[in-house]
DNA sequence: TTGCTCCTCACGTCACGTGAGGTGGC
DNA sequence: TTGCTCCTCACGTCACGTGAGGTGGC
């Protein structure tokens, strides 16, 4: 136990991983200090620190500010510091929780993306989906000369005060083709693609189409899908879905946004008598 | 879609959850500004902007710098943000371990202090024990007047060659409680307790005492260990685990130190001829 | 002397936060 | 005029990192 087997701040930093400039800035602020100095000012760590300075990085880690790491190292006892390592679990919790909703919302994103990088823009096509969850606004009020932007004003704050998380990518929901194609910067409703939300865009077959163009132009989307439709004997059975796969995150030139539209058919049934929603 | 339906900066900063300054300094910077700009100089933002600041905090969340956001902002095409996307999903990952490690060890330490606080540190006491994970360090070498520093700063080396986290509380391992009565200070080796360890301290029944002091300095422990076990005819049938409760890190006064001491036992034999540990 | 490690001190940086001092519309 | 919001600019802060310039032992 003699000084000659205290270690250099050089081979203390190497056994933590730590810089050493970190080691002397903790010992500047009073944080953590060498067991020893030597005459002339050399640090000396003792091997036992490398637990101590390793739980500091743990706090550190655990978003504890310096600071109140080292009010608690100075007035430290059992019980103090057991209950500051009972507020890391708090804040462990709390960390989880934001990192998975960060990862939640890249994974959304990306899966647009590169749904649209994959889209044949030109073509119209029938698919079969699997039920997509998300979060619908309230009905959109477009009377009194509203616009687009303050009905979807309204849909934010309605989020905000709801604690509804607006970070993932937000859509627009019609009632059906018609309102679609005689409004289309008019949505019944907006909605978020929260993949916690309670409500869905219901499982089943599709017509889905692409247009390109800045929000709400819709180009002739809306006539290809009827004109689709027409040629395969298929009616509208549901809303349509507007869903923006290249926007202002992923595309510089605003006449190049790539809207996804979507909306629910079935065959058309031949039998008379029967209602079809079109055609 | 006119003018009119721009948001102040107070009324972003309010829909986003961000701070007016923090918005100024994104403009500043470049990397995220106001789609238009009031003659008198006023930021005004378009309601859709919310969705492209909320996944710079996103990215931002998931440690990537200010500067990296900016510079894929400023050439940003679909096929690029995918790619950057896709990063996050490793960032996301190491995070995640990072997180679950910091808490993993102010767990093991909160248990171990906790554990100090009620033990009855004038008591032997005679338990149960469920088989606690550790990773064992080398046999440790004391020969030519090697301390225990010496031996303790290989078996740190032997750990980070090894890529074993000394994070984790570390204790000393004696083949015998008779190695341990003559050389309290030299333990055969040295251990973690990360509870990923492979190897552990075994299941079974044990006595347990408790001493205060610096490292190493064991008291009457020992001795009062053997009186126990002779006065309830127990022998000692393993090897004996030295484990800190209070250290530095929750003790100033370092003769307050407490060391659990542990050694396993069983009922002594009463029949000829059958070997026990002592007595 | 050379090479190495260590020191202090000053300054830079990153991502903001906080005033000070002033403008502009109702 | 009062109150409110907005602006710019400078400076502070937190947790370091990076030299510059110098010391000290082999």
């Amino acid at each position: 136990m003699n000084g000659t087997d205290l270690l250099s701040i050089k081979a203390f930093a190497e056994l933590t991983g730590m810089n050493q400039s970190t080691l002397r800035y903790y010992d500047k602020i009073g944080l953590f200090s060498p067991v020893k100095r030597g005459e002339n000012g050399y640090r000396y760590y003792s091997p036992q620190q490398t637990v101590t300075v390793n739980l500091v990085n743990v706090l550190n880690d655990l978003q504890t500010s310096l600071k109140d790491i080292g009010e608690q190292e100075k007035s430290r006892t059992p019980e103090s510091i057991l209950e500051l390592l009972t507020k890391q679990e708090t804040k462990f919790d709390n960390e989880m929780r934001r990192l998975h909703l960060a990862y939640s919302i890249t994974h959304v994103f990306r899966n647009l993306i590169q749904e649209g990088i994959a889209a044949n823009e030109y073509e119209i096509s029938d698919v079969k989906s699997d039920a997509l969850p998300l979060i619908l606004g309230a009905i959109n009020d477009f009377s009194e000369n509203r616009f687009f932007y303050e009905t979807f004003i309204r849909f934010c704050q309605e989020a905000k005060s709801n604690r509804v998380n607006l970070s993932y990518p937000v859509g627009g929901f019609f009632n059906s083709i018609d309102d679609f194609v005689s409004e289309s910067s008019q949505p019944a409703r907006f909605f978020s693609l929260d993949p916690a939300g309670l409500e869905e865009k219901a499982a089943g077959r599709y017509l889905v189409g692409y247009t390109r163009g800045y929000y709400g132009e819709m180009g002739d989307v809306g006539q290809r899908l009827l004109a689709y439709a027409e040629e395969h004997k298929l009616s509208f059975t549901g809303p349509l879905y507007v869903i923006y796969l290249h926007d202002e995150i992923s595309e510089k030139d605003t006449s190049r946004y790539l809207a996804q539209v979507s909306v629910s058919v079935a065959p058309k049934r031949a039998k008379r008598g029967v209602t079809v929603s079109r055609g």
